[in-house]
DNA sequence: CCGTCCAAGTTGTATGATGACCTGACGAAT
DNA sequence: ATTCGTCAGGTCATCATACAACTTGGACGG
């Protein structure tokens, strides 16, 4: 067989199959780095589809600077296509859903290194302004949970409001793009944290801890403070009834049961 | 006026402007999260250019997760564009190219979070495999410098087995992505590092420091190692001969420029 | 051997058409 | 009055075709 393509079935956006086929592909190895490519109209027949379908997945592909083409030439594998390895969202998995308490566990610990470095840098650079803006967010977490809601969205911004005082651009991207997986992470551990009236008080007293180390320009009690609080966000969860995951989990952890097979 | 588009301009690619001006004007607010954005007929018209390259513009916000379209009904802007801070890449900048000295530093600081982690679970989890392996690209390291060459690749190899070994998946992720920008770094500081041969000796003990805490099993020294690589990989960029960035240094800055203007 | 030129191949863009699907409005039946 | 079905218009998804812009390799002539 030259056309190891299984070939696309109607009802899903075909753009959307092809790209991840190609880009199954690649991951593959099935393309060396450098390597040319069949051409579009090749592509098109092979799966099926018309040129149109195969321009818009390759044009995906090269958003991901996975490929790059060359016109007159042909469309070539990235030389390192490493970046693929973040954009997981980006193609096939559904960002924004829920995760298993093992994965929540390994994002938090990603978080607890890059919270802990935006504290202590936010502890050294934040001016007047920067502290303003991270007291606004707290009342804003405050107001949201009196309101009865679960304030994920302010959560989300409390922890940004740090990551700008900290003054550093890639910092801000990066926790802004795992923000994208957090907002799940985040909803399960307040829904978890909301379950115990002790638990809220203990998280109230975290964030009030941070935000007076940044605005005493402390950095290491920043970095005790956020470090702390990541530790203390995943015991928390840890002592989380265990019926807890099968039940108001249950709902938001089901998308990851086919990830978890997959795995 | 309605068409707050700058009329697109041959010799570039028509879709890449286009996915830019779209993309700058959903970022600059210039449509509320979860509105709709005009029809392809009419940006086609507004940009002066076919459905076509409406089409693969969108198609490229749509595998960033800017936009998501709904068949019959439009495209509308993403509720939480979020991720879009890390994708700068995807979009207009290149990715591999150099970086200022006020750049590395900040992505030196990214580092020193996440390599720190790294490191630290890497001792309280590594296997004799993953040992292995590390020890593997330390000398594969050693080998391309007594080669002549940078080494530039093997250095990244190194780092990554050590985030491996930490298991932690959404960390290798992370790194393996940010590897995309750190390999111009990592180029500039390796070439800078060159120039003293006190310098190699000591980025060489540093590199051992770090895995003899990992081969011992112990957190803290991985911690404390990782650490100051980092922080002495900045220090020696700060040393560095201030000619260094314009001379070595000038080849591979010089993309940095018009990133500098324009901020 | 070397430079020039041309022709085929490939990506980029334009255009028109068709199918699938959503949305809102209208009107009939319960 | 509410619910439901139907319909028309709008919109994205896909297809087919054609042409423009560009690259590549080889033929050709010096």
């Amino acid at each position: 067989m030259t056309t190891p393509f299984t070939t696309v079935s109607p009802g899903q956006r075909l753009s959307d199959q092809v790209a991840q086929q190609l880009r199954a592909q690649i991951k593959a190895q099935g393309w060396a780095a450098g390597a040319k490519l069949p051409t579009e109209a090749v592509l098109a027949a092979q799966f099926g589809v018309s040129r149109t379908v195969v321009r818009e997945a390759v044009s995906r592909l090269k958003s991901l600077n996975l490929v790059h083409a060359r016109q007159g030439s042909g469309v070539y594998v990235a030389e390192h296509p490493v970046l693929e390895a973040l954009a997981f969202s980006a193609l096939g998995q559904d960002p924004g859903q829920a995760m298993s308490k093992a994965a929540l566990m390994q994002m938090l610990e990603l978080r607890r290194a890059l919270e802990a470095e935006a504290a202590t840098r936010a502890a050294q650079r934040a001016g007047a302004a920067d502290v303003r803006q991270i007291k606004q967010a707290v009342r804003a977490l405050a107001q949201a949970v009196r309101a009865g809601r679960t304030g994920v969205e302010e959560d989300l911004q409390f922890h940004r409001s740090i990551a700008m005082a900290a003054h550093n651009p890639f910092l801000t991207g990066t926790l802004d793009y795992l923000a994208q997986f957090l907002r799940g992470a985040i909803g399960v551990t307040r829904a978890n944290e909301a379950r115990r009236d002790d638990f809220s008080e203990q998280v109230r007293a975290e964030h009030a801890a941070i935000v007076d180390a940044i605005a005493a320009a402390d950095p290491r009690a920043a970095l005790r403070a956020a470090s702390l609080h990541m530790d203390n966000a995943a015991s928390r969860i840890e002592q989380a009834d265990p019926g807890f995951w099968q039940a108001e989990g249950g709902r938001l952890a089901r998308p990851l049961v086919k990830k978890l097979r997959k795995g």
